[in-house]
DNA sequence: ACTTTTCAATTGTATGTACAAATTAAATAA
DNA sequence: TTATTTAATTTGTACATACAATTGAAAAGT
């Protein structure tokens, strides 16, 4: 039987961004219950696990820019997520008691998560798929 | 010296969409003389490399939806560099002079994306960090 | 003390992508 | 042959993300 590739697949770029879409729609598929989208998910995690961290902080931990940072932070403000308090030209970021109730269900999608593509790819090679996509994004970045 | 990683750098869904946003910006760096984005480029490329393909067959060995196909498409065709033509309910969908005048500049660009990201990582890590993502994509996909 | 520079955060705008619905045409069933 | 179903494509809409420009405040230089 004849395996059909696609003739790009060794392209980082190309294989790169199909991952992304791939995984993304999993998470999303995921985080659905919820009614939380998974790099917002991220956010809260981020916020709930540092009260108080600043916008800059948050975008250098989730590899964002400050205003896609921006935005997720309004979206999740709107909807009681978290507060902003201004301070000077800071601003800090507090999760809420709805951030915390909601909190565990996050952790459990994320394990299931885990879970659904281990399944799929084995644990180990997860891991170190993982792990080397992560320090490539790392070293490129730093280019 | 304390290597400081993210506290999401075990999930995969955080670290794919870390690297396709690193590569996507490299790769928009490295396409912008030409003045076509990367996935742009990656439609002209299926294109010349098939005069008469159909939107389907693109978004599969693009991995896009076909809505997105569409858009990409409407986009080039605005600027000449690629026409359709209906047959039916199908769409077949043919490079212009201009495609085949810049195709050489896209493989050129192409390969300075490759060397650039190769020269980093190392071109055997490069290479099997690509198969090994494209295979995970695949796999995933047809979960 | 005042000016200039730097820096954090936000806003305006644009882009790539997808889903769901709509359209249109072909294929199949009656 | 007509009616129904299926399939290809496009459109309406929405979302995550980024860049460039703006705002506002702190820091540094004079």
């Amino acid at each position: 039987m004849i395996e059909k590739k696609s003739p790009y697949c060794g392209c980082l770029l190309y294989s790169a961004n199909a991952l992304s879409r791939v995984i993304t729609k999993m998470a999303e598929e995921e985080f659905a219950s919820i009614g939380v989208a998974p790099s917002h998910c991220f956010l809260l995690m981020t916020v709930h696990n540092q009260p108080g961290i600043q916008p800059t902080e948050i975008a250098e931990k989730m590899m964002l820019t400050p205003s896609t940072v921006t935005r997720l932070m309004a979206k999740m403000e709107a909807q009681r997520y978290l507060q902003r308090i201004s301070d000077g030209k800071f601003t800090l970021v507090y999760p809420t008691k709805k951030t915390n109730e909601v909190y565990p269900v996050i952790l459990e999608s994320w394990r299931n998560l885990y879970r659904r593509y281990t399944a799929v790819l084995g644990e180990e090679v997860a891991r170190q798929l993982t792990d080397g996509i992560y320090s490539a994004a790392i070293k490129l970045e730093a280019r």
